[in-house]
DNA sequence: ACCGACGGGACCTCCCGTTGTT
DNA sequence: AACAACGGGAGGTCCCGTCGGT
């Protein structure tokens, strides 16, 4: 990896961070740079622009947001397991989350649905992977009678997203776990409940 | 009404809605000034900073809101009435929100966890009425035998918002209120299946 | 005159001289603070963009050498008279011009050609009424028979105007007024041998 | 000729260009890695500023200039027939100029005056050049009985350079060769008047 | 109660130039 | 000989807030 790269990769690393936790109109360059200790020039050297650097540095965090689920459903075939590693993970995520300052998808959705239409396709992008994995695992259970034949995936990834988004959000609101552990225990009995064959 | 207070009342007013849309850091002055059609004197006459103005319109649009669902609750006496109730206004939210922009409690909760106490603070009171609400419900609700002694107001309280709050954040990215309706009517069933006595 | 009105007329005046010494790319908003005492702020509550600021200053600097012009034509009715009287106020202009710096059409014409059309078109528009100013001395003249039937009054402008600017440019360049001089001399000899009737 | 003196010879040429049309404030060294294709070391390896490379820029474009008018002389002997070669140049220029952007004496002698001692030096050497030419092509053509006797070298140097610069600066203007071509329609006949023997 | 003028600073962008590397 | 990375500052624009006027 060549010095540039490397530089670029903590640009992105920093700037995920920070944008994610201040929003990026609640970001300046300026704070980039404290974050980096890069100055100007050398972030220019890096991003045409600080929307162009927020686009890359929004990937950037949705990667990691996507590994770490990803990393949960290695290894792990059946469809209730694989749904019930998702919580698992969203168990970790107030306390330990992937990027500081919560969800990346769900604070640029929030704060770019009126304002800003380029992050905001990054946002619905990275939803999409999302909602993606849980309809395929849905699809997939259904096709090994893990799954209730009658379950619709759609219907359950917008259940489990919003609500562990929601759930997400309070804890954050409050700072305070408890609303996202109280998420995860009823999303285990829902799957457990209404999702198990 | 004097002169005075009518034109705080509409400043407030555009204001709300233009935070709501924008974010705090995300609005400027001008903005506001644009919105109401008053100088910059005519702003600062009622608020002595654009830091008051945003904590006084947070308070106005979570009113509105504040509103929308007491009003969905006027007459009705059974708790799974006035549960399903909740429900119905949130069906209407997405096509119909009380401030253009989303939910204001939601959307300060996102922006500002890490950067504006003062503005977290009214979000916080804020979700505090709202969850009262939903627990007061629940507890009249088992007294009176219309819902099971077993539920936890605090439970369906975070179940109910973070749900909500999860689906219209969806509505919002997709601009497609199918998963709102979605939530609204997962929440009905839930509400009929597991609440009601 | 309000305070405003005031403070915007010393703001062109300054800043036409200035524009007109240094050029419109070389000089900065800097430099305009310094000349005319005023901030950033300031500035920017007259002129929304310092391109905006230049068109005016343009045709600020533009109307100070017409009206130069025009107090010279005043009282003479006879064509010659009235061309020769261009020449001497164009024997003044090298050591007090109307606009320090120069012929702000010149300087525009110059700098704008190839960056700036909306400039450019300034400079035309001010061009077209000294061209015009001509046109319609010989007209007139030759009406009266005070001019030669045979002058192209197209022609003697586009030769009065260039000699002129051209004479100029030599004596900023070599900072000597003696070619401004040679060239008044012998536009007084060409206009009495080839357009006096 | 090595690669890095080719490298610089494209460089000045494509500079002379650049600076000719957007003068040397408007133009950035952006502008001339976009336009050589090079990077900032590569420009840096043969000139130690922006200031250098616009000295040397400009001294490649006045060059072009004199070698266009120094083809038209030769073979040309008698005073009147270069004079009016020196004429026919002129009325190729606006359309098919030795350097693009007009004539870089005047465009430096006009951005320069007031701002760039060290550029209008050169533009002052490289004017005297040629006003050197039309000198001594008049001295010459009296010792030879071409030139009327009481012809002045200097007086018709400057009139022959003002009234051809300003003509440029007209066409330039109104993107129009018109002015150009009366000009040295006008040229022509003074030339065959009033200095030829 | 509201407007308009202005200060002074932060914003993002782009500037020119230096340095290490190949 | 040329590139790529970066520093540090100036560029124009827009910010929020103050204050005198009306």
């Amino acid at each position: 990896m060549s010095k540039g790269e490397e530089t670029k990769e903590r640009l992105l690393h920093q700037a995920a961070e920070l944008f994610n936790k201040q929003g990026y109109s609640g970001s300046s360059l300026s704070d980039v740079m404290r974050a980096t200790g890069l100055q100007k020039g050398g972030v220019y050297n890096h991003f045409e622009s600080k929307e162009k650097l927020a686009l890359e540095a929004f990937d950037y965090a949705a990667d990691l947001v996507r590994k770490r689920f990803a990393q949960a459903l290695e290894g792990k075939s059946n469809a209730i397991d694989r749904l019930l590693a998702l919580v698992s993970v969203f168990r970790t995520y107030v306390n330990n989350p992937p990027v500081p300052g919560g969800c990346p998808v769900m604070n640029t959705a929030i704060e770019c649905d009126d304002s800003n239409p380029a992050l905001l396709e990054r946002a619905q992008k990275a939803m999409d992977e999302m909602r993606g994995t849980i309809h395929r695992i849905v699809s997939k259970g259904i096709a090994k009678a893990e799954v209730r034949p009658n379950v619709d995936g759609d219907r359950v990834a917008t259940l489990l997203i919003a609500t562990f988004e929601g759930g997400l959000m309070l804890s954050k609101l409050y700072r305070d776990s408890v609303h996202a552990r109280r998420i995860a225990d009823y999303l285990v009995d829902y799957i457990e409940a209404e999702v198990k064959a």
